[in-house]
DNA sequence: TCCCTTAATGGTCAGTTAGACCATAAAGAG
DNA sequence: CTCTTTATGGTCTAACTGACCATTAAGGGA
């Protein structure tokens, strides 16, 4: 197994392949992650993402909606929005072997009590803000998470995927304020939504009553529109073409 | 080596991994990819994106690099713009054995001729039209990084890179329309791009002028933004948020 | 040499959108 | 019963986009 570059075109070290995930929800207005708690060495103790090895009869999405079936304990994870962020493979991320970790961000409504995993690590939600340092580069992979999902929610539908089936445009700009660490003004926020043919679309005859204080919000469900055109643009950002 | 979920998580499957590169030109107002013949089964006879298996010892990243000076021929593509599209993984995607490829996007200014690989496929710049089924799934990964370019051409600086270190504005528009497959009105494209600080920089004192047969135009480089803000939107295109 | 064509550049104008903000309605809390 | 809270509806203005016209400055051909 030749490494010299060129050399032999064909050689190749194997590696193993695993999918991790940044699970996100939003729990009492705060951006949480799903965590597990390493029991041994490397980084031991340290919170780390949850992931396992990619086994050959799947693909990396496969693995990683099996992983997020078994870490959260949720029964139906097929609906669940999962997305591919990116390839992790600097040959000393983890330091027992090279492991090329295809990173994966799911979005859930509800937070569901995290299942224990087989490996017996304890599975916690955690707010985002407030961490330490993770285990191997987990750090990254979750700030590269938080980003996408933030630029996603720009020009896409994609924040519903926060919310349980039927919500409040409240709940919904709750989702944008908490992602984007910034204040929205609600009756814009309230025009864009609307004007957006898809995003969301009202539930039959129902309105949310009794938990609030205020005047009852409208229920709405999740539209058939994926795309939101022209783009919800998150709070001008100084420098941000800089 | 069990593949039982669950039963032990830490068996694993080695798996090759490569880095394939879907590497990008305009060419005569039209856009070109990088292409090699493919020499021995499976897919003999068949286009495919170059690419490699990664090393022992670098990256993904390192590894598609090294394959794009290889592929390109070209003395320093360290300037060039690289970037990760995805991971693709699918069990089935190479009849030979369970490879998993991480996938690259290259943007280059000027066509230069490409360089034999050291496996003495031959590689050609072909019109992304006109392009008949690749070889494995690299159809797939070309649409996706079209895509991609596409999309990123709205809201960052990347045009630059397919164009010389100098260039001309309307050489820029038509990197957007090349990608784009989309007539833009030069004036309001004009107005938009120098109202962009840092988008492109006036050259000192030139403006190019023998080869057009009009005005000659201004001659520009690349600035220091990377972000467009507000972006550059690609034409209406109906059904966009169905 | 003198048009004619071509492309760059400069400008106008109306429709659309976003951001700031005010006003009203409808609930619960004291 | 009034105050607070939240949802909802509406206004107004600045910014931006898209369509379009005008002018400038080159080369090409009669």
């Amino acid at each position: 197994m030749t490494t010299t570059p060129g050399y032999d075109k064909y050689a190749f070290e194997p590696f193993a392949v695993t999918a991790d995930l940044a699970v996100l929800t939003i729990r009492a207005g705060a951006l949480h992650v799903l965590l597990v708690e390493r029991g041994q060495e490397p980084y031991a103790g340290h919170w780390a993402l949850p992931g396992g090895f990619v086994q050959p009869d799947e693909s990396a999405e496969s693995a990683a909606r099996r992983e997020l079936a078994e870490e959260t304990g949720l029964s139906d994870v097929s609906g669940l929005h999962l997305e591919q962020l990116r390839t992790y493979s600097e040959p000393d991320r983890d330091p027992r072997m090279r492991v090329v970790t295809v990173a994966f961000a799911a979005l859930l409504p509800d937070p569901p009590e995290p299942h224990a995993g087989s490996d017996a690590a304890q599975a916690r939600w955690l707010p985002y803000d407030s961490l330490g340092p993770l285990a191997f580069d987990h750090d990254r992979i979750l700030a590269d998470a938080h980003e996408r999902v933030g630029a996603k929610l720009e020009y896409s539908c994609l924040a519903t995927a926060f919310c349980p089936p039927e919500f409040t445009l409240g709940e919904l700009q709750q989702v944008y304020e908490t992602v984007w660490g910034a204040e929205l003004d609600r009756p814009n926020f309230r025009r864009k939504v609307l004007a957006t043919p898809g995003f969301v679309e009202p539930v039959p005859g129902g309105a949310k009553l009794t938990g609030g204080r205020g005047k009852p919000a409208a229920l709405y469900r999740t539209g058939d529109a994926t795309a939101l055109y022209p783009p919800l643009l998150r709070p001008t950002r100084e420098g941000r073409s800089a």
